[in-house]
Formats: structure tokens, C-alpha cells, sequence
DNA sequence: TGTCAATTGTCAGTGGCTGTCACTAGCCTC
DNA sequence: GAGGCTAGTGACAGCCACTGACAATTGACA
């Protein structure tokens, strides 16, 4: 049982992401001050920051749930599956469940709206662009350790999951841009992308 | 013939962007401010911001400069090469004539140990990983041109650049962490991860 | 030389973010 | 249930990146 403390805390918190993400979405996150938030949760600006590292933690802090949702999903493929195959499946599976995760925090439609927001925000696609460095990072070793191989002497983790992440990159981008903002959408233009890295690479593209 | 207030201009730019990357590179970027750039140049800080949009593009200016030259490499490859062999092409005989562009403005060592600066500097990072990720819009439209496909319908050229433009950061960052910071270096790991694309994705890395 | 325009300095202000300190409110013990 | 303890907060002062406005300076050019 938690205290009322910690419930209390548990509250400011809520209500100042909820706040922070319906502001942002709503006015825009650079037109967005951090005074304006803490205005509106009748807090001090002071306390915001005891909150959230910065005004980007509390944008991005969504997207750092599904992140987690997927790392967690990645770690859970049996091992037998091939390093690429257990990335391609775990976003997947990711995509289809992740709808109950985000609801827990908020509703999936803000999620869907910040996303444009960070795509076309050039401060915070640059600070997910550098989260999403961070997860390759991650990914990497697990994927070494998933494989029984050594993350310093074999590149082939890194570069796993370099291209992986790079065509994940693109299809977020592609999706925030399209008209469709539905998880269905995603989930076919993750499936298709990925489809096509292949034949992408070959030879050549022009149909003589 | 430049005129006397031209060459002045140039002349401030040049102790401008010499003197932040001195600073940068000696006392760190966070540690460095703008007061402190325009103090040892002898300007006012608001001259400083006249000839850089911010802090972030004088100590990304170099990077600036290598992209633009890898990005007309790659417009100078013969349109018969398939393209990730022209992308390839270009890294390749960028790095080669890479030193003389470079030294037109900076000591070499400098740019390299600004490269490390960077990859180091979480707010530098993001704000180069967003500047790639523009870089490599810009590349799948020369891409689309050379090829003849539609950008918009065809996503082969996105995929390509997205996969291409993830080793590559790979190879920049594992290089910067190592020891070897020569361009010779750099030059090895690019040919050495871009031939391992291929076999990484395989099914299987395992050596049953 | 005097006028025009480009460049710069000065000043004031905004916004993100941090350190400090006093104060309040939940918690825990006696 | 009174008192002490401490986590959480507000208030305030201050740093730094950055911007707008206006005045002062300096090269350009008639």
C-alpha cells in the first residue's frame, strides 16, 4: 500500500505530463513555456524541474514508454529466432500491444499527436534522434548476448541493429508525415519496409 | 576583389569559428560559453550570434563541411554505378581528399578532435544526428534523380540511404571511441563495416 | 567630403535551467 | 497526540543561450 505521499507525488506527476503533452500538442512545444505548465498544474516552475530533467523529458516521455515496451519485447523473443527475425517480430508484437501500455498514461490519440510534434520539431526530433541512438546501443548487447558473441571484436551486433534501427527511423518518419495515424498503419509500413531492404540493396532499381 | 568590409567579415568569422573550436575542443563545450568565445575574439557576444545561428552550429561548422563534400562526391559519381556502390564510391574518395577541404580551414587535428567532442557531448550529438538525418533526405533525392524513381511512390531510396546512413554513423562513432584517429582509420572501418552488411543480416551468426 | 548602407555594440528582455534556503505537510516515535 | 524528522515545495536569485531594437561606427561610393 502506498503512502499518501507517494500518491500525492504520483498525482503532480500525472498532472504535469498530462498537461505538459496536451499544451504541447494543443499550442506547440516551442510556443509552450515551462511556466505555462506549471501555471496550469498550480505548481511552482521550480518544482517541474524536480519532475522532469527538462522540458524535452516530459515530450519525449511517451515515446520512452513504447521504447521500453519494445526493448522489453525484444528481450522476451525465444532464442532461436535469428537476430533480425527477433527485431522484426518484437516491433510487431510491440505494435499490437502497445495501445493498453500508452492508455495506462494517457490517451493513444495524444501519443499519436506528440509524435508529429517531435518529428516536426526540430529540438526534439534532434533528442529522440539521440535516444534513439542509446536503444541501438542497447539493442546491440542484447543482441550479442542473445547470439553468444562479443560486442568489442564482432561489429555484427552494431550493425544489426544499425540498419534495423535506421529502417525503424524511417518508417516512424513516414508515418508521422502520411495522413494515416492509426497503429494499423504503422504495423504495415514497419512490415512492408522492412520487406523491401533487401531488393533495396541490390544491384540495380531501374526496370530496362 | 573583396572588398576591405568583406574580408573583414570573413576575417571575424574565421577567429570566431577558430577560437570556439579551441575552446571547445580544450575546455569542453558545455563549458565553454559564447561570452567566453566573444571575449577571446574581442567582439561582442551579439556579433558572435550574427555569424552563427547558435553555439551548436559553430561547433558543428567542420561537420558541415565534410558533408557538403561528401554530398557532391555523390553527385559526381558516374550515373552507371548501382547506388549504394555510388554512396559507397563517395564516402571512399571523400575521406581521400577530405584533408585538403579540411585544412582550408582548420588544422586536421583539430576537426578530429572536435569529431570526438561530439560524439561526446549529448546535446552536440543530437544536434548531428538531426543535421544527418536532413542530410540523408537530401541523399535520397539525388538518389531518385540518378535512378529515375519517384521519391514519393518508390521507397527504395529512403531505405537505401536510411541502411547506408546507419553504418556510417556506426563506423563515425566507432571510430571515435577507438584510438586510431587517423583518416586512414576511418577509411579501413567504412570498408570493413560496409562489407559486413550483408553477412550481418544473415540468418544466423551463431558458428554451430 | 558628405551621404548611404552595412556592421557592430549596447541594452533590455525572454526562457530554460540550477542552487539555496526557508517552510510546510506527511510520517514516525514515544 | 505532541514532538521531531524528513520529503516535497515555493520563493528567490542567478547563469546562460538567444533575440529585438536602437544607436554608434565604419567602409563604400558619389
Amino acid at each position: 500500500m502506498e503512502s499518501l505521499r507517494e500518491r500525492k507525488k504520483q498525482r503532480t506527476r500525472e498532472a504535469l505530463l498530462r498537461t505538459a503533452l496536451e499544451l504541447f500538442t494543443t499550442e506547440g512545444y516551442e510556443r509552450t513555456t515551462v511556466d505555462d505548465i506549471a501555471e496550469a498544474v498550480d505548481v511552482s516552475q521550480r518544482t517541474f524541474f524536480r519532475y522532469f530533467a527538462g522540458k524535452e523529458e516530459a515530450a519525449l516521455a511517451l515515446m520512452e514508454v513504447t521504447v521500453a515496451h519494445f526493448l522489453q519485447s525484444v528481450r522476451e523473443r525465444p532464442p532461436h529466432e535469428a537476430p533480425m527475425e527477433a527485431l522484426r517480430q518484437a516491433v510487431l508484437e510491440g505494435w499490437d500491444t502497445l495501445n493498453d501500455v500508452i492508455e495506462a498514461i494517457a490517451p493513444v490519440e495524444l501519443y499519436l499527436r506528440m509524435c508529429r510534434v517531435v518529428e516536426s520539431t526540430p529540438a526534439l526530433l534532434a533528442a529522440h534522434l539521440r535516444r534513439s541512438a542509446e536503444v541501438e546501443e542497447t539493442l546491440a548487447a542484447v543482441l550479442a548476448e542473445r547470439e553468444g558473441v562479443d560486442l568489442d571484436t564482432d561489429p555484427r551486433p552494431r550493425l544489426a541493429v544499425a540498419v534495423f534501427g535506421g529502417v525503424m527511423r524511417l518508417t516512424e518518419r513516414q508515418w508521422s508525415v502520411g495522413e494515416d495515424f492509426s497503429l494499423d498503419a504503422m504495423r504495415a509500413l514497419t512490415v512492408s519496409y522492412l520487406e523491401q531492404v533487401g531488393p533495396a540493396l541490390s544491384e540495380s532499381w531501374r526496370t530496362h
